[in-house]
DNA sequence: AACCTTATTATACGATCGTCCAACAAGCAA
DNA sequence: TTGCTTGTTGGACGATCGTATAATAAGGTT
């Protein structure tokens, strides 16, 4: 409903507001308009119409990226004015976090989508989904311009709350992958983390300057990835992670 | 020269800000204001000007990140008064960009103090690289802060010219540490793009949320991509690269 | 001295930011 | 119809943005 409400420190400063003008050129000039697109302001449910407010949200952000992720562009976006953002949501943070969660499920249902397509084995799914970055819709300039502004926010409790939530589920979904693989319980964790970075540091490159490398040498990379963390689970001769204490010879 | 003008230019012009003393009638009311701790600014060379903005603008992005990156704090930061910043630099822009090459030498020096501490050997040298960025100065909240700062600027051709000539001398320093010790010309490339995505990702992530792994992990996960990477080179058993043709089976 | 060059300040300007608000409008209940 | 609730509008408000510019200050040259 309302979730407003905060009647702040700032007093409406006395002065009444300017009775303003008359809207007399709204209301009989246009019926309405149609449905499909923009431009509806028409009365809505609440729950679509914060669903339109925050898909024009992320249609900014992918356009114009955080500097342009302002009240009033988002309003024109979604078609309405710009004070109803404040009507649905406490503020303007509070619309890119709902955003940013929005936008985490989409990814992760896209990379479901890429898993379900690859058929039963589970090594195939397990390369599907690792390298589904590395293809439209994942690996978009604008969905990077999208995420920047995310990460860009994590200062803000709130943010850096949903930020660990799609990640953990992110990590979640591949270490089940990894189980189906027959990667040990006690690996999955960390294998977990390493193909994460991994996948995530070709993405951002690969998005911010696509002349270092090319996606099919991204995929590549990441298979050969996914093979040694997965012959570790055969006894084959991989590489391990150093004890602790045998670290300190070089410092 | 008296002496007390010296030490102005590293002053962060703390407290005296402006005595009121408006000059909306110039001439008159005050021909100057000699004492006092107020001294800022005196004419400098312009090379030690133009870097003295260049590192206010490094630590206002620092603390405030992209969003609090702007002209007057920026000016604040550095003592002097806003206009002085469109003197030197075409516009805020330009500021950013050069701040964004000033930063990115001190990364690469303090990556290269790190290996000349490692001493002679090729392989530590190696792994004094790779995991210097889980190690202050480089796992930084700050330092991250003020990067995703400058990649959400990558959209500006000015910032994308600096941002590719930064990481690909990152790769190229990678590169001549791991011909050291012994990968075929042939592999250098690509797996130096493979390990600084893992490292890129592991101190993202690392800087981003902190608890879902320690640096000591990301530490271990970068070691064992090392050692993955230089047991090829022995002509072990090594996962390959799958050929093109052969990645079809998954549709 | 007078003159010139330029570093520097302080402010002006228009644009845009987030938030708030009073009036209008659409639906629903009586 | 009349009333009531609430989605929605368009703008007001103060703060801040980037840039431009006249006035002043400082240093150098003749």
């Amino acid at each position: 409903m309302d979730t407003r409400r905060k009647k702040t420190l700032s007093q409406p400063a006395s002065g009444g507001q300017r009775p303003a003008l008359s809207r007399s050129s709204r209301g009989d000039d246009r019926p309405d308009a149609p449905a499909g697109g923009r431009g509806l302001s028409k009365r809505a449910e609440p729950d679509v119409r914060r669903q339109s407010l925050i898909e024009a949200t992320a249609r900014v952000l992918a356009r114009d990226g955080a500097t342009g992720a302002s009240v009033r562009p988002i309003a024109v976006e979604a078609g309405v004015s710009p004070g109803l953002i404040n009507h649905y949501f406490a503020g303007i943070e509070a619309l890119i976090a709902a955003t940013y969660s929005s936008v985490g499920d989409q990814v992760s249902h896209a990379l479901a989508a890429a898993v379900a397509a690859a058929g039963d084995d589970a090594r195939a799914r397990l390369t599907a989904y690792v390298t589904a970055s590395f293809a439209p819709p994942i690996a978009d300039r604008a969905l990077l311009a999208t995420w920047i502004a995310f990460w860009s926010l994590t200062g803000k409790p709130q943010i850096a709350e949903r930020h660990d939530a799609i990640y953990a589920r992110y990590r979640e979904d591949l270490e089940a992958l990894l189980a189906d693989c027959g990667i040990a319980q006690t690996e999955l964790r960390l294998t977990a983390i390493a193909i994460t970075a991994l996948v995530d540091g070709l993405w951002l490159e690969l998005c911010l300057s696509p002349d270092s490398f090319t996606a099919d040498e991204a995929r590549g990379l990441a298979e050969r990835q996914l093979g040694s963390a997965l012959s570790c689970r055969e006894g084959r001769d991989c590489p391990q992670e150093p004890a602790d204490e045998e670290r300190s010879a070089d410092a």
